[in-house]
DNA sequence: GATGTGACGACTG
DNA sequence: CCAGTCGCCACAT
């Protein structure tokens, strides 16, 4: 049977949600707080993508609101993910994505079965 | 409870 | 396009 999302926590919902982002694209804490079904909480989806650390999540794919990398510029991290990025052929111009090219829109299945929150 | 902290976001000048 | 301000909400103290 089919575990029913709503009983996963808000921490595993928001991964679930990141790692739908598509290779190649990327999407922002706000929308991915939106999709998880925790509308205005964009600072926990930071907060659980460090507490998941790694975990084979994309977390590489989350940039804020402007499309710029939420890390401390300069920081291991944030050159970290600017790699991974642009492995990925993400094109991103001093510490900002272009959103209008690269921003993950889901089409309407992925909406409405996989993100059943 | 009160208070401070954030890998945030919307607005404003 | 910044930078500052304020609102927001989960967490740690």
């Amino acid at each position: 049977m089919f575990s029913d999302p709503k009983q996963l926590s808000k921490a595993e919902r928001i991964c679930r949600v990141v790692e739908l982002i598509p290779c190649g694209q990327v999407s922002t804490y706000g929308r991915i707080a939106d999709y998880a079904g925790l509308p205005r909480r964009a600072r926990f989806v930071s907060q659980a993508l460090r507490q998941a650390g790694n975990a084979n999540i994309p977390w590489h794919r989350v940039v804020n609101s402007q499309g710029k990398i939420a890390l401390a510029v300069g920081s291991t991290e944030y050159f970290n993910q600017i790699e991974r990025l642009r492995a990925e052929a993400v094109v991103i111009n001093t510490g900002r994505v272009n959103l209008k090219q690269f921003l993950w829109q889901p089409d309407a299945a992925t909406l409405i079965f996989s993100l059943p929150f």
